[in-house]
DNA sequence: CCTAAAACCGATTGACGGTCGGAGTTTCCG
DNA sequence: CGGAAACTCCGACCGTCAATCGGTTTTAGG
């Protein structure tokens, strides 16, 4: 996987999104899912894609005629990298830092979120 | 801090490391410590600054006829941010899966970092 | 009030995402 | 088998943004 200016847009997040709940589609299936509300040509769904399949975050497979896609990462991957991407930039910066800027999104989020982040410690701790 | 168009390039990075290293500087301090190592211009720090500024990661006070600028955010509130800017595209990704990500990274990192941040979150705890 | 230093303005370049049109290629049906 | 339909591929254009700098204006201070 290949990001360095550590981004994706709007379309190929959604691109993304969509292959994760669908495991398998075509550019014309997300066309019709993604495309059609937003006005925009079947073409360019296309050339997303192509962008997200040169990026190695979509694989596929020709069938026929046309190519069948798939998500080459999970959304949990993806997201590791692209906060390992921003933890890199601050390479004065600490994993202290880090880990605090992490409780500090956790807690931000929900009243039980810390004690969910304990188990999954706890989880991860058990498999070694 | 409005940072849409996710980000911050190399030199801005390294402009506020600077600054969180000397609390405050000016455009030309700035650039006497980065600019002439990277053999830019001091009006390039200048500009870079300036964008910063209006980013409002910097935040500036007239002295003389120059401006002395400091960080206006510590880089765990940057950091926070950006990760922050991450988290909020995968709408669609659960509470977990950004919680699970953490874990990985932080696991990843060293040894014992599984181990700090369970007393992060034990601190974070107490300070309720 | 003159000058040097700094801010300000605006232009350029290079990436990159989004957007398509059109040209080439493959399939498949009549 | 020959052409239409479907699809890929190429390249082009626009908008945004970081990096970069030159030139002009402002301003502080002797």
């Amino acid at each position: 996987m290949f990001i360095r200016r550590p981004y994706l847009g709007e379309l190929e997040i959604a691109v993304m999104e969509y292959l994760w709940s669908v495991e398998s589609a075509d550019a014309k299936a997300v066309h019709r899912q993604l495309g059609t509300q937003r006005g925009i040509s079947a073409n360019t769904v296309q050339s997303t894609m192509e962008r997200l399949f040169k990026k190695e975050l979509l694989q596929r497979e020709k069938v026929s005629h046309a190519y069948v896609y798939s998500s080459a990462v999970n959304r949990e991957k993806l997201m590791a990298d692209l906060i390992d991407n921003v933890v890199d930039k601050f390479s004065g910066g600490s994993t202290e830092a880090m880990l605090t800027t992490f409780v500090d999104l956790a807690e931000r989020v929900e009243e039980d979120t810390l004690d969910r982040l304990e188990e999954l410690i706890a989880e991860r701790r058990k498999q070694r």
